[in-house]
DNA sequence: TCTAGAATGTCACCTGTCCA
DNA sequence: TGGACAGGTGACATTCTAGA
């Protein structure tokens, strides 16, 4: 057996292992990362590598997936992968069919070699994928899928899924990540969809025995104890004579017709129908099977960890190549340092500081701010129909704007549209009357009243019109918002409002580590691609400037002369701020940096000015958890896991209703900055999104990034807006 | 600097719920 | 109101290599 001890994590309590040697904090807190270091380095696994010949250049790296999984059919029973050049097995391989190989070794792999690690990692999930019982787990494509449902309701099942990851380290370290998913599917197989009609050309349909999608393409004249062409005998023999899996078909019924369903590549594939199922997409769901069975995937963390840990060690436990212990599971064991960041103290007005933005606003008004006059544009009926309620929202929002140190002035301007003998439902003539009001009454920030149904209609010429074309920013309030708002509705319309309008409602009371901080971000959608958006955030966390850089970019790497430009930006925003050169940037990418260093260091070396380049990674595929005394399983703000250059960190606490905490992953690229000093900084730039009263997942270098970026390219924001954030 | 293809990764989108 | 989280898809990017 390759574990230690057999004990299960029964939900929360019965947690067997012991950590060899005394806790680090002295207390009883285990803290676990959802990464199993393997025992097993890469050393004591050998592995037969075959070179393949290249074949045709144009084909190159695809050419050994078709010669891959010929050879598996030639050679049951092995386990076999391949990458580029390479076909890798535990076996020799015997029968080669019509392929040679020019070269064949015996041996561990060299871990200098990316090409050998990924080949080797491919193996190993595959191994892992392999031994998994199928009548119990469907095992492909890096899922795992329990074929007995969790719930069904009304016809539609609920089948719990772990995804995992083969990661292997320079230094010969196997690891496997993983995290536990749901997937909807229909209870019925497509076999019984087709008796009612319920499946059409071109629905999504799974084999539920192996996690591959298709399109369903129709229905044959054959049935499945019939030959067809493309297996060169019957369903029903193929799985009984040459895959041995005949206990997938001895209950179906042999006059059950074919179908025909499409993959990726176009090509048909014959099928029993009783092996698929439809697949739904999440808003496909009626409202009711939503409801009941939210309880179900969102899971809190002890739910989720528990059951992730009892499970992932069944599925680890089934292959002999892999060695676990459970010590290692607790991440100081396999390298980490478990910290706890301090949330910021935030400054407000009459130097009064809050952890919270409430109570700093409501005791100390905003930072920095001034007077400020807003226009309103009202869907014209409200004016008879809803005035009332319009004039004491208004004055509920000037009395709390003044609490807050800002006076608000509405300013009348209703005149201007109010009426004009258009429809103000048609989007055409809507645009053609927001052109004539930019250039004429609304200059200033706009405030847009409507019911949510006007608003939707509203939304994309009012942002282009405005937003876009005339630099002026708006905020949106739905009539049913407004009629019901409180403390927190007015509050978060007065801080987006004001981060619309220049005011900082609070700043970092103390500052971070970095001077200034810039946020990359590429954005693609409709085929456009811009990138380069910029966002420049001093030292108390204040952001200076956000500009949506104009260059098109051709992918998700950015170019050198895009770089140069944003770093001239930045340099010249902070030096009007603060007078004199920044000493130290800090980038924040959001996801992988795949831009040229080099030329960057060039630029910076030359400038005299130092920098840390850092990756901020959103979706990891691993989760974070502490067990304080055996109480369950949690997830606590600010908890860090730090290694190397590399940190996962949980920056939001979301009720246990909602869900378990996705941490963010933090890769330090290249610098000068500690680690340590990197993620506080991210921690604390989590807190100043000034839009809301609520902080965000990620830093506002990154969040805003992607935010602008979004915004600039469905045309919604300026070229240069200052020190407004449109898009908050 | 460009190209190939498979694998992989990220994003926006959608709907609903909960909370501050 | 805003934001996090839930799952799945489509869209689209990247990576790898080596020859022209």
């Amino acid at each position: 057996m390759p574990f230690r001890s057999a004990g299960g994590f029964a939900p929360g309590i019965n947690i067997s292992w012991r950590v060899r040697g005394t806790d680090m904090t002295g207390t009883n807190t285990h803290y676990i990362l959802t990464e199993w270091e393997s025992e097993t380095n890469t050393n004591e696994l050998i592995v037969h590598l075959y070179t393949l010949p290249a074949r045709n250049v144009f084909e190159q790296h695809n050419e050994n997936g078709k010669a891959c999984s010929d050879l598996r059919k030639l050679n049951k029973s092995h386990v076999i992968d391949f990458f580029e050049h390479l076909i890798a097995s535990w076996q020799p391989i015997e029968h080669w069919g019509e392929y040679s190989f020019i070269n064949h070794e015996t041996r561990a792999i060299d871990v200098t070699i990316s090409t050998e690690r990924t080949i080797l990692e491919r193996l190993l999930l595959r191994t892992i994928e392999n031994v998994q019982p199928r009548n119990e787990i469907a095992a492909g494509s890096r899922k795992f899928t329990w074929l007995k449902p969790e719930k069904v309701v009304q016809n539609i099942s609920i089948h719990r899924v772990i995804q995992c990851d083969v990661n292997i380290s320079a230094a010969g370290v196997i690891s496997v990540g993983f995290d536990l998913n749901h997937s909807f599917r229909t209870s019925e197989s497509v076999s019984d969809l087709m008796k009612a009609g319920a499946i059409l050309k071109g629905d999504r349909v799974i084999d539920k025995y192996n996690n591959m999608h298709y399109e369903f393409d129709e229905v044959s004249g054959d049935t499945i104890s019939d030959v067809v062409p493309e297996l060169r005998q019957s369903v029903i023999d193929y799985f009984v004579k040459e895959r041995k899996q005949a206990w997938k078909v001895d209950k179906l019924d042999p006059k059950m017709p074919v179908v025909y369903v499409k993959m990726y590549n176009g090509q048909r594939s014959a099928y029993a129908p009783a092996m698929l199922q439809k697949e739904l997409t999440f808003e496909s769901l009626p409202p009711a099977v939503v409801r009941q069975t939210s309880e179900v995937y969102k899971q809190n963390a002890n739910l989720k960890i528990a059951t992730l840990l009892e499970e992932i060690q069944n599925i680890l436990r089934r292959t002999d190549k892999l060695q676990f212990s459970k010590r290692k599971l607790l991440v100081e064991q396999s390298g980490y340092d478990v910290t706890k960041i301090e949330n910021p103290i935030l400054s407000f007005g009459r130097n009064v500081t809050q952890p919270q933005p409430k109570y700093g606003l409501e005791k100390g008004g905003v930072a920095f701010g001034q007077p400020l006059a807003i226009n309103l544009l009202v869907y014209p009926e409200f004016f008879e129909t809803k005035l009332e309620a319009i004039t004491a929202f208004n004055e509920k929002l000037c009395a709390l704007s003044s609490k807050w140190g800002v006076p608000l002035t509405i300013l009348k301007k209703s005149g201007a549209y109010k009426n004009k003998s258009i429809d103000f439902t048609n989007p055409h003539q809507f645009a053609i009357l927001l052109k004539e009001l930019k250039d004429t009454a609304f200059k200033e920030l706009t405030l847009v009243i409507a019911t949510e149904k006007i608003a939707g209609m509203w939304y994309d010429s009012i942002k282009k019109e405005f937003g876009g074309s005339a630099a002026v920013p708006t905020q949106f309030v739905t009539m049913e918002t407004l009629q019901r708002a409180d403390d927190y509705i007015l509050g978060n319309i007065l801080l987006g409002l004001y981060a619309k309008s220049g005011i900082q409602p609070w700043v970092l009371s103390s500052p971070l580590a970095s001077d200034c901080f810039i946020g990359l971000d590429v954005s693609h959608e409709a085929g456009r691609h811009s990138a380069g958006i910029v966002q420049v955030v001093g030292k108390d966390g204040r952001v200076l400037s956000s500009r949506a850089n104009t260059s098109t970019e051709a992918g998700e790497k950015i170019r050198n002369d895009t770089m140069r430009q944003i770093v001239y930006s930045a340099v010249d925003q902070y030096q009007r701020h603060y007078g004199e050169m920044p000493q130290h940037i800090t980038f924040h990418r959001d996801g992988f940096c795949r831009e040229d260093l080099n030329s960057l260091d060039e630029v910076m070396e030359s400038l005299n000015v130092d920098y840390d380049m850092v990756e901020v990674i959103k979706k990891t595929n691993r989760r974070m958890a502490l067990n304080v005394d055996r109480q369950g399983w949690e997830t606590k703000q600010g908890v860090c896991y730090v290694r190397d250059n590399l940190a996962y960190l949980i920056a939001t606490n979301p009720h246990p209703r909602v869900g378990t905490a996705q941490p963010i992953k933090i890769i330090k690229k290249k610098g000068s900055l500690s680690i340590e000093a990197i993620i506080h900084d991210i921690y604390h730039l989590s807190f100043m999104h000034i839009g809301s009263f609520l902080k965000c997942r990620l830093p506002i270098t990154t969040y805003y990034a992607d935010l602008s970026s979004t915004f600039f390219n469905r045309q919604w924001l300026p070229i240069d807006s200052g020190e407004a954030l449109h898009f908050v």
